[in-house]
DNA sequence: AGTTTTAGTGAACGGCGTAAAGCTTACGGT
DNA sequence: ACCGTAAGCTTTACGCCGTTCACTAAAACT
């Protein structure tokens, strides 16, 4: 007896009346869809909550109403789910650190960089869980996942195009191309051709740059997240804000402090 | 039919010969004390070979020729192995990297301090999982081990005493205090006094750089044990040694290409 | 000698991932 | 309108896990 009951034009068969308002994806995609959100839902609301070792499909399941064997229908296993929602998650926070920097002018450039960085932080700190699950270390044997690697990738890009920018306007203060070892002008290269920087437009120095900004950035947001530090030394915030200077100045970026702390 | 049995003194009860050359420790205590190590060592070849999951109590007693339950005896839990392993962990990292620079005259400050922070390095990338347990994010309701707090600061401290005949030199050409905000010079006395620093030997300015080295050998190493860019840029001794002068120089260090590679 | 402490086993409980088989229901083709 | 078929889901089952409890055998102490 389901509440479907009471549609108006039906009775008898519904199969009749469904397809009639038949949208584009097809009502059955749909609910499928919704299962599938749900599924992430709840694996994110357990992964916050406990941690990466608390998401569990049989919890899941459980908190659904149903059984661990039906998520089978929706991923082949824990660690297609957990590679769901690392991708999710990337999107997230790629999303997060580009709609912080959106609100302020384009030619706002430095004002778009910290905003961005300040984000970076801001989001991996409330979101503790999710940020080690992205990060974390990964276990010896286990390939990485295609969707997590390209999510990774777009989340790199959201960050190298506030690079771009500065580039552009040509403010960097770059060291020479020459003061870079030749091993480390391979590596640049090899990392130049994989993400679609072009020496032409970037060069060397300024990607020794870029690599020195985020290495730094993502040490500090880590710690941080850790709580490495937090026993001994407190709130964080001021130490990020000091590193934030430092570790702009060398990319020509004008420092400015957060208006709303 | 063990091979025991072409022994030359002995058959019938050997309980009569054993306790004969008991030492000072009781023989009892001593064969404790190798079955914890065995133990140990046990968790270690699971953890460096299949990573932290691949941790289990019912796995080492099987290793050991034993059963589970068996070594509650020795460990409260798989928790506490797992914690006992990380203080070995933290004590075996600092006897690293205050090792590497055993070797080199004691007036040699910038040859120790890049040896150790190379040492670091070294030994991160020798044991991934290792160093990932050291330094994962903790689950967000366990509460920290005391005996890894502890190991925790002596391995800090190992770095500290290194950064402190730095600071006996003056050489570093430090940032005045005035330049440090109000909130990080609060967040950075808690930190002396958590230390044992005392702002009477190093100056806010000092403390500043050398988290600032810190976070970015931290940064840079995580990065590389995580192999967030290995996968796009390949080997990345390049960028640590570049980092490494980097990272170096505001503190006063001259950097050496390393003799050995 | 007997008593107590220790090291270890065996059985059991509940939770986990996952594979196989079966049941219901809705969809698609005719 | 009907029927084959596939999707969604459950039941059952296997083997792994941490952990508890009751128990035995041996060592240590008195």
């Amino acid at each position: 007896m389901p509440a479907e009951a009471s549609a108006p034009t039906g009775d008898g068969t519904q199969a009749q009346a469904g397809p009639g308002a038949a949208a584009a994806p097809g009502r059955r995609e749909r609910v499928r869809e919704a299962t599938l959100r749900e599924i992430k839902d709840n694996a994110r609301r357990r992964l916050a909550a406990e941690g990466p070792p608390g998401v569990s499909l049989r919890a899941i399941a459980r908190d659904m109403g149903m059984t661990a064997p039906g998520l089978y229908r929706y991923f082949s296993g824990l660690d297609d789910l957990l590679n769901a929602v690392r991708a999710d998650l990337f999107h997230e926070l790629s999303a997060a650190v580009a709609g912080a920097a959106g609100p302020l002018p384009a030619d706002d450039t430095d004002g778009r960089i910290l905003a961005s960085l300040r984000a970076f932080r801001s989001w991996a700190l409330a979101h503790r869980a999710e940020f080690s699950l992205l990060f974390a270390t990964p276990a010896p044997q286990d390939a990485p996942d295609p969707r997590v690697l390209e999510a990774g990738r777009e989340f790199a890009a959201s960050f190298f195009s506030l690079f771009d920018r500065l580039l552009a306007e040509g403010r960097i203060p770059l060291p020479a191309d020459e003061e870079i070892g030749p091993e480390l002008r391979d590596r640049l290269d090899a990392f130049a051709a994989k993400t679609g920087f072009t020496i032409d437009n970037a060069s060397y120095g300024a990607l020794r740059v870029l690599m020195s900004c985020w290495v730094r950035l993502y040490g500090l947001v880590s710690m941080e997240v850790a709580e490495h530090m937090t026993p001994i030394m407190g709130d964080m915030e001021p130490l990020f804000e000091a590193e934030l200077q430092d570790i702009l100045s060398p990319a020509g970026v004008e420092y400015r402090a957060s208006h709303r702390p």
